[in-house]
DNA sequence: TTGAAAGCGCTAACAA
DNA sequence: TTGTTAGCGCTTTCAA
């Protein structure tokens, strides 16, 4: 309490809006508590190497100042932020959400941060220029479309990265490698219980979605199994939407009530639109209609009658994927590993034969 | 082509992981186009400053070492990053994810970046410290609750700041105002076109959530006008949840079969609930119960019926959001503004009378 | 236990 | 149109 004053005032702010104050400096508090910067960023890196008194002073002069380190000239010594961005197509549906969530938990839990942005622009061309993505530690990326132009430029970033999802070979890599089959076989065998191998069908999302063709496959292997199958009607790909499975649902389901049918939809808003499509059809759910949909979100839950859906392991996946980007961060060198996230099927009322069928 | 060879290499990464290959910095990239470092800078930065056959030959090297400029260095210096912040309290829940679509698209379109993160951590002691908020430009906070440590926390950042939806006074911020009660209102004057006043209902969030209040607030005011209101058993707070709703709709619905109810509920998810509770005791929306949810989120037309519901204008409130943050950027000495953002009754299936009442 | 000083990679005057 | 040079605010040897 000797030195000049420092920059940072100690009255309250007159505005409140950011900025209109300027910030104070390791330096301003090196003054204000008779110490050199040295010191200062001790207290804030390495507290124990410094003596008690002399910590206790610099902190009150730090909370005095307001002092806010400076995180674009401590990243540019030490290279690091402690924040791993998340990269996912848009911020809509419940997979992400769920996913972020898990993620930005099992972050915190070690020390990190986690920032979600959309990849849209990661395609354009400038990408590279443009995005201020060398902040982060580490990313991960979800990556659900064979976009081998965005998948690149993800890579060329050349970061700790963690992928999700991705239909990628082997590109060497960290990745977590959702596993669609066992859920989808799952889904397929259930239908099966009470309906024809004909009278199944699959509704799934994008053609060119790795996912959808995933559990196109294992739905066609268990129900081909038991003959009569015609890959060309049992199985027809749109988009993820809840309109495209109402659509399916009003041109397909119309002249089916006379047989049990059953419906795997590539994910949950399609099945929700094939529900909806049932109900204005007059086609009761789940006696006349058997309905699973995948990803396991918590409209799930919310709808009546509730809805079978393969569960998507979100809380594993988000926390898998922090964790091996976190071990990548602490050692570049470590080999590449991919970890699975198996799914499997969770049946409600939405494919269970009613006890009273109307 | 003539001087010493860079570190970045041209050949193809062997492991792909990042932070194998040490990236180029830019004295490699004006090695390789022999020039200086602020010509590789201006190219960067002011491109037309530049001879254009100066600046392919760089542009050139640029892309062959693959150079990709420091952030933190570029920081500390331009002390901008051209990212905006959007601080939530979590990922969940279809409003923040619509919420953050339109602010990511108007950023966009602005040369910004947004990132989304929650606030949980902001609450902490050491908030202050372990914030790596500093590298962004601006934020953009959503503060539902009158949590004043948390407001007080974000203020403190002092930085650029926009809030959304929060019931702070005036704190000389910026701040985008949803407008509760133009659409609470309507949505009162709606279900008493059919049911009595003493037989409509609010099922709010938590009590201490400002929006929760302020449409309880525009409920009693037009029920009351009509008479015979009790607000003890026709106002009830839980939480945003599905679970609440149902179960408030589980104990009050029950003995409501013979006279038209009417709900509005603090928001969506809330009035799925009441819904579902409603389903299970056999009583019909909308024919014996009218319910109107909040928010407008997709839900609304996912589920059956339809479900009325006060539509919160997400673009709008997202737009300006980031209009609001990047004038504060560019001009912090501007004047203080809070725009209003008006919510509206959108009517769909469940809140009116059914042609057909069974 | 503390301080002095040398940068981290980049931009921005100021010259040329 | 381009180069030289001085930092931005912090961390980190190296000495004391």
């Amino acid at each position: 309490m000797k030195e000049t004053k420092p920059s940072g005032g100690e009255h309250d702010d007159h505005g409140a809006n950011g900025s209109s104050v300027k910030p104070s400096l390791i330096t301003d508090v090196a003054s204000l508590a008779n110490v050199s910067t040295a010191t200062v960023s001790r207290v804030i890196n390495t507290p124990d190497v410094v003596a008690p008194e002399t910590a206790e002073r610099v902190r009150h002069a730090m909370s005095k100042l307001k002092y806010r380190p400076n995180m674009f000239a401590k990243g540019l010594i030490t290279r690091t932020s402690r924040v791993l961005g998340i990269i996912m197509p848009d911020f809509l549906g419940e997979f992400y959400t769920q996913l972020s969530q898990s993620a930005d938990t099992a972050a915190r839990e070690r020390g990190y941060h986690v920032v979600i942005t959309s990849d849209t622009r990661l395609g354009s061309a400038d990408a590279v220029q443009s995005l201020p993505l060398s902040f982060l530690d580490g990313i991960i990326a979800i990556l659900t479309f064979p976009d081998r132009k965005l998948t690149k430029s993800v890579l060329d970033l050349n970061m700790p990265t963690v992928l999700i999802d991705s239909d990628t070979g082997d590109l060497g890599v960290d990745r977590i490698r959702i596993d669609n089959e066992p859920g989808a076989k799952q889904a397929a065998t259930h239908l099966l219980e009470h309906a024809d191998a004909s009278d199944c069908f699959y509704v799934g999302g994008p053609a060119t979605n790795f996912d959808s063709q995933a559990r196109a496959q294992a739905f066609q292997d268990v129900i081909s199994e038991r003959g009569g199958f015609d890959k060309a009607t049992q199985i027809r790909y749109g988009d993820f939407s809840v309109d495209w499975g109402n659509e399916w649902g009003l041109k397909h389901l119309k002249d089916r009530t006379n047989c049990i049918t059953g419906v795997f939809a590539g994910n949950d808003e399609i099945a929700l639109g094939i529900m909806n499509a049932a109900r204005t059809l007059g086609i009761d759910v789940p006696s006349q209609l058997r309905l699973i949909g995948f990803d396991g979100t918590r409209l799930c839950d919310i709808v009546r009658p509730t809805m079978s859906s393969v569960a998507v392991p979100f809380d594993h996946i988000g926390s898998s994927a922090v964790e091996l980007c976190i071990a990548r961060i602490a050692d570049p060198e470590r080999s590449v590993s991919t970890i699975p996230a198996e799914t499997h099927l969770v049946i409600r009322d939405s494919s269970v034969p009613s006890d009273q069928a109307s």
